[in-house]
DNA sequence: GTGAAAGCGCTAACAG
DNA sequence: CTGTTAGCGCTTTCAC
């Protein structure tokens, strides 16, 4: 049943036109009459035919590749909720937008990672690419990208890279505002942020969020301890140990990402504390894992599908819209919302301390 | 800085042979001189020459595409711990051994799923599919797949695919045994078994593993309680339930695999029962879920990183070795381990109905 | 508007 | 052992 596949002849016999004619109409070329038009699609409708990627990358028409770049690690590995749900958004967007994903992850800190990306966008002549954090702050990377004729989206990256690449992401600032709001309102006055790695430029906004709101709410801004975790699990239970070892120890800990945040309520478990009673913990992003440990995380949500999406919609748009390299680069906001979970609620102990 | 790449011309050119002779010392053909070898490959350094891929394809070489099918769910979406893992172990060895992966999740029950899968691998010309559970199991989909001329490698099938086509997996009977034999050990007698989908084989071998503990114990076989989950999170808490609301609960219950056995800890939790004292819980695969839920769950690693990677091994061997369609499909067999953990003790209130 | 012709970069016979 | 010659299926000038 090796059946030969029907190829642009087949179809230019069949409908009675020229190779090329078909060409145009398959790629929405302009100058082809409807009658014509009708008659080529009814015959790749009747022979069922479709491209050979492979010819028509090779002959100029572009690879029909996108690349998806995540940061792997030995001891962070790129097999997170987190990841996966922004690589299953630009999956789901690439099977309708036509194009092939090419995922690969990328040691984060190995010496030569700006080759491995690179590489694959040469050697697979791809025609754009999405930066996950931190790479998406990468502007060498970038610019790098770019001489390769390539477009670039940023998931997530930091201000200044919003100005220099077209990007997705929540506001990140107003996120860590959210949640630290919701915290005092429930009558915390004492925090602890666990913050992720330094390079993770969004990530940092949600401290400054943070702050913002304590000073909104008339609180010293320093009565918020912070400390910095890698985003894992293992970090998030270190680092909400420290912080609860140390001097008046905070009523709620604010955790940059879920995985930091069960983490910190693995801890708390470990130490018999009551989470929401003893303590409050709240996390970022509302993967899957705000779920599934208990008590569930209050988080902030983020729509990760629909950022993935988002990116390939983007790059897309600039592959067909022709506006080639023209600057004009914007940064697509995703709705962010707070997620009101059980793990935090009321400070039971220390309310006696709180200045409401 | 777009400077046109080099192509197998150049190289030629550069070291002085003809083109045909650079591809057969790109490609490891037969009958070339050491000297001309050498020779070539300096050429391909000094100029950076890497071979189109496209052009390489068109020509009939290969595409280098190979395609991971996933089941993916509007319940359960492909974004858990244990297809990340296995994407990932196949991305790495794909990347080590020179392919690309196409990763696509196909809704598991829609009318057209052969189709999806099948033009995925038409139009790429992908040279080898991996089939994820429960497709894994589709022996009309794998026929349908081979009449393309591809090759199929199949993760997890039950044992009439495994004389069918090259595969990987644990020994899930096994797997269940051991896990039931560490809980009888404990002091268990009366046990719930939460079951995955039906049209998944291998995990249906977890239960038969289960039982033949029992009868190797002289406990009752009955005394397992059987229901049948979806393997999401949500499903383990809602039949867990269902099992404690039983007359004569169990002390401790198995699951098909971690993300329901973190939903049956919920549901524990939820009630107020002391895990592991009043209920013991275990799951299967060992995905990052076990150690994030409290307590940790005792479970059975299943090595799904390593599987990835043998799959794309195993795809790699058959492509390069030429042994073409000729049978001889193997189950390959990856060792699993039963985890202990918290989650897994001794019972606390029956054991005055402990027949040790 | 449409057709004819010229490759894209490579592999694969087939000669030598 | 090595070179020559055909294409693979498509897009793209450039004529008409």
């Amino acid at each position: 049943m090796t059946t030969k596949r029907p190829t642009i002849d087949d179809v230019a016999r069949l409908s009675g036109v020229a190779r090329a004619t078909v060409s145009r109409v398959l790629n929405g070329g302009p100058n082809v009459s409807e009658k014509v038009r009708t008659a080529v699609l009814a015959a790749v409708k009747t022979l069922n035919y479709r491209v050979n990627p492979q010819a028509r990358s090779l002959a100029g028409g572009g690879s029909g590749l996108l690349a998806l770049i995540l940061a792997s690690d030995l001891e962070a590995e790129p097999n997170s909720f987190y990841t996966s749900a922004l690589e299953l958004g630009a999956l789901r967007e690439c099977l309708a937008a036509g194009y092939q994903l090419l995922t690969r992850p990328v040691p984060q800190q190995s010496a030569d990672r700006h080759r491995q990306v690179l590489d694959l966008i040469e050697t697979q002549r791809c025609q754009g690419v999405i930066l996950t954090p931190p790479f998406a702050d990468d502007h060498e990377l970038i610019e790098r990208i770019r001489a390769l004729d390539c477009h670039v989206v940023a998931i997530s990256p930091g201000p200044d890279t919003q100005a220099l690449v077209d990007s997705v992401g929540v506001d990140d600032e107003a996120g860590g505002h959210d949640i630290a709001a919701h915290l005092i309102s429930l009558g915390h006055r004492r925090f602890g942020f666990i913050a992720g790695i330094a390079g993770h430029l969004s990530a940092e906004r949600r401290l400054l969020g943070v702050r913002r709101a304590m000073t909104e709410h008339d609180l010293d801004p320093d009565a918020v301890v912070v400390e910095r975790g890698d985003f894992t699990f293992r970090s998030g239970g270190l680092i909400a140990a420290t912080l609860l070892d140390g001097p008046l120890p905070p009523t709620a800990l604010i955790c940059a990402n879920d995985d930091m945040a069960a983490g910190a309520l693995s801890v708390a478990h470990a130490r018999r504390l009551d989470v929401p009673g003893d303590l409050s913990i709240t996390g970022f992003d509302d993967t899957p894992v705000s779920e599934i440990v208990w008590p569930p995380l209050a988080t902030v949500h983020q729509p990760l599908k629909v950022m993935g999406a988002d990116a390939v919609r983007i790059l897309a748009r600039r592959l067909s819209g022709g506006a080639g390299q023209g600057g004009d680069w914007r940064f697509h906001v995703a709705e962010h919302r707070v997620v009101p979970r059980a793990s935090a609620d009321r400070p039971r102990v220390h309310l006696a301390t709180a200045t409401a």
